[in-house]
DNA sequence: CTTTTCATGTAATCTGTTACATGATTGC
DNA sequence: GCAATCATGTAACAGATTACATGAAAAG
């Protein structure tokens, strides 16, 4: 007896499997839900679901809002439950990183050390925002829960996987940060020996 | 006087640019280097640098070699060297991260907490042989430029800009490292007090 | 003798972004 | 009055991956 493949099924389709685990929901509230960590839009989520109903992964349940759009409340099923355990069995792909301001950094000695340290300034204003962010979801997470140390979460709890994801997201920010205001400090001080 | 409006020319196309700025290069050579800060293929690559020179941003001469397939070695036009610059003074787009890990992790709590550890264990390899290749590129650089200490390389240098971008890879993934060698450690709790 | 490296290209497919499309409600 | 939020969808286009295609030399 052999599995039956599973066809056009990608990593951004396991991502919402993975957010249905916690609990159903619909369309809106994963699109909202999965950009936190990982890039997608409605334009790719929707006919997503779609498809995995077709698979028989996910099933779905209109319901009817008063003052609000009727939504699909989407659910696993025991079918996209099995795939999804296959698939964190599976090996893992190597993160993709595309960021602009590594290939503008290449070049940067074309510009004016100036015009370097408004592009770097304008990404440390990025990732401080971000991080404020972060600190207000982590603060959000521990009233939920009303515990002081998050650390002490389950691993069963559902919130275990979503409290990981924080700090991965806290470490990676702040190490991005460091490096500019690093890079930062090296154009003030080029700026400073051409003033001399 | 307005500028002719450069079509169908996208980042991966100024990150090329951006490369050529050091010096003329061929496509395949482009490839290895673009790949050390982002994402890229030939299939890519090759029609890319086509339409570069389509929009005059660049121009290649055919350049026969003994032994080894000939090449087209491409060089910056002034159009090319003038877009560049327009595009390093624009807004820089926020960095798009993709990590299938990251997905697996948000539904860690469905595995058993030996599977999540093999899954961490699997990626903090992955993360000490990028930093080992870091370091040898490091001192690649120290040996080439004959000095030491790499923060004295000046702004203007053709080196300037790879250096940032080793310390800024150095930085990412000793963070990430961090924080996986941390997810490990409390699935490792986990583990020791399932067993009693 | 087979795989890797060098070197370039195209074609098919898949993934991702932006625009088009609808429509009620709430806040400014 | 106008933009934003909620909620879903499709279509057109752009970007990325994989496979197909060639071919010589070097390394194992």
């Amino acid at each position: 007896m052999h599995k039956r493949e599973v066809i056009g099924i990608n990593t951004l389709a396991y991502g919402l499997l993975s957010l249905l685990t916690v609990s159903p929901s619909y369309g809106y509230d994963l699109i909202s839900k999965i950009k936190l960590f990982w890039p997608a839009n409605h334009g790719q989520i929707y006919p997503l679901l779609a498809k995995l109903v077709d698979n028989g992964l996910v099933s779905y349940e209109q319901v009817q809002q008063c003052d609000k759009p009727d939504k699909k409340v989407y659910s696993l099923t025991e079918s996209g439950k099995a795939a999804l355990l296959d698939w964190i069995a599976k090996p893992t792909a190597a993160p993709a990183l595309r960021d602009e301001l590594a290939l503008k950094t290449f070049c940067i000695r074309k510009t004016e050390p100036a015009t370097a340290r408004s592009l770097f300034a304008a990404r440390i204003g990025f990732y401080k925002q971000n991080l404020k962010d972060l600190q207000d979801k982590e603060n959000l997470l521990k009233e939920k829960l009303a515990i002081d140390d998050l650390s002490q979460i389950p691993f069963d709890s559902p919130y275990f996987g979503g409290y990981l994801l924080i700090q991965k997201a806290v470490w990676n920010i702040t190490s991005d940060l460091q490096w500019c205001e690093w890079a930062l400090k090296l154009f003030e001080k080029h700026l400073a020996e051409r003033q001399l």
